[in-house]
DNA sequence: TATAGTTACGCAATCGGTTGCGTAATATGT
DNA sequence: ACATATTACGCAACCGATTGCGTAACTATA
């Protein structure tokens, strides 16, 4: 068994050609029950094992999925690579995974490794700093399957999934407006993004509808990651009017945020109410518990994985870039409420 | 450029044999340093890319890695496989990533497909299922570099990755020993695992070593999942002498009971102290802060990673199957210190 | 200038499946 | 019994790069 075993030797062993032997072992119907028999069981008993190598090369396709994230080791990013490889094991599909680091350069650059490597589709959630898509057109040239999820952006017949930025973030502001919030700063991610801006765009509408004014002081526009919590704090400090509510665009930051003005005396919610986003596990844990929208991560990655699935299995027309919206859930707990 | 581009094409084009393109786009020696100038300039221009099928299939190699995972979810194992996919992306290979669910038939699906999609060298962190490891055996015999990361098991002349379970249970529970408790419970994942079954012979030696005695009731053994938190309280309940101290074997069990506790009027640290594993992110969140014992997976990852790649690279004798074990550190927060 | 040594490249086999087309053997219809 | 359809399989080209071996052209040595 040290050998590798190939079609022609099991053609030689059983005398037929290695064109029934490939036809046995793929089930086609031009091949009667009983060869097919022999020869699957043939294979089985001989330790037969297909060399993809050939098959890939003989079929131009790979029965790969190529993903591309910012960080793999985020807790929603996590739940939805969950979700695609299940998914995708479940049909038979490879995952190949990547990280840009959220650097627009490897982004580019796992992009072709991933365009070479051959695989038969692409999914991608888009690096903070990336602005130029030239690296995904060759994808589209060779008609090769393309799914944006979480941080997209418009692209032409290209489906995307995630959740309505837009309108949780106009939930999360409403629910603090609604237990009495008149000031209220937006600790947003990057604008350029498209989940930060449009959680922005639902902040704004909020106010709007509630005819709250909107100065450059309710927003601060920040990379999110929580280390840096002490510019937020700073800028909460320096603000002339006193906010009473913060809407930030994750949880990392608002839990960071929680424990800095803990730190500082302030009372929350009685003195400032806080909601978060993306239902991240710590935000359970914080005291108080922190309000926040759920954001499905597992179940996002799911329905990209069967999305893409579809393409590939030809179920789906593929010009029909099929947008999906998932639903997000506002969640409420005691950083927020007024009562108390 | 919608049709491919070959290297025949480019041979046509150039008036050169398909041999030299190969060998000039390679960087091989036999080519005039002229030629090859004129061959790359050339293929760049074209946009050529290579056919890594038709290389694949040549080589007998495909720069890929396999990687199987109980689950891709955790931040232990996000963050391990962060760091693997950084090194193995440094070093242009690709990162295959399935789970097991923690599951011993998905693990040996996982393998087969692995193996049969020609990845260069497969990384394991071991099912919770898994007893049996005849799935692995065909890497060994194919000279695939195979590596366990995190749970392992003696695998003859097969490198693993991980801290020393054992040094890392004793510190825990001496630390527990060393700030009073008595009567402590260990609440083990599955025994059967490597990493659990360490850390509780750490725990038994810390026991010994300071003269406190063992009873069955001063273990419970879980799979460690959350939701399934009343059990243990229950088990704390039932216990004829109460428990002064747990030592939990992670942090995402601890946080847990630690809520649980505290909702039944149990003050932490003065009734019980508390110290879990992992140095999870929540463990600075909770109230009253988890002690725990950092479990570095970012750099487990980097070290697994570079070690394998070292295999691949020939850099190693493939024979010495070096294990690494990595530092861990005992974190010391306040749910486990007395004077409070 | 004859000989040996380099340099630079081409020939052709090889990696192991896949698949369009052709055909012998058997089945079906009248 | 004869024409036609169907079944079951083989032939051989093909996918696109890699590489051992051979050799023409050129350089260095005596």
């Amino acid at each position: 068994m040290d050998k590798k075993i190939t079609i022609y030797d099991l053609a030689e062993a059983l005398n037929v050609s290695p064109a029934t032997v490939s036809r046995a072992l793929n089930n086609h119907p031009s091949i009667s029950f009983n060869t097919k028999k022999r020869i699957v069981s043939y294979a089985q008993s001989s330790g037969y094992r297909i060399n993809k190598f050939a098959a890939n090369l003989s079929k131009q396709k790979s029965n790969t999925i190529g993903v591309i994230v910012p960080k793999l080791n985020s807790p929603f990013m996590s739940d939805a690579l969950s979700g695609i490889e299940k998914v995708a094991n479940e049909h038979n599909y490879n995952l190949i995974i990547s990280q840009s680091l959220e650097s627009e350069q490897k982004e580019k650059l796992n992009a072709k490794t991933l365009y070479d490597s051959g695989v038969d589709a692409l999914m991608v959630s888009l690096a903070y700093e990336t602005t130029n898509y030239e690296h995904f057109e060759i994808f589209r040239e060779q008609k090769i399957p393309l799914l944006f999820f979480d941080r997209v952006d418009y692209f032409p017949n290209c489906p995307t999934i995630l959740i309505d930025n837009r309108q949780a973030g106009f939930d999360a502001t409403e629910h603090l407006i609604q237990q009495g919030c008149k000031n209220i700063l937006h600790v947003s991610g990057y604008l350029k993004r498209n989940a930060y801006n449009n959680r922005f765009n639902g902040f704004k509408d909020a106010l709007y509808k509630h005819k709250l004014k909107f100065t450059p002081y309710n927003l601060y526009e920040t990379d999110l990651d929580p280390k840096k919590v002490e510019f937020v704090m700073e800028h909460i400090k320096n603000s002339k009017e006193k906010f009473d509510g913060i809407f930030f665009a994750n949880d990392a930051m608002a839990v960071a945020c929680i424990q800095a003005l803990l730190k500082e005396g302030v009372q929350i919610p009685k003195d400032i109410k806080i909601i978060g986003f993306n239902n991240n596990p710590v935000s359970e844990i914080i005291q108080p518990n922190l309000s926040t929208i759920n954001y499905p991560g597992y179940e996002l990655g799911v329905l990209a994985g069967q999305s893409i699935i579809s393409h590939l299995k030809g179920n789906i027309n593929i010009q029909s870039a099929e947008s999906i919206l998932l639903k997000h859930e506002l969640i409420v707990r005691t950083s927020s409420i007024s009562n108390k």
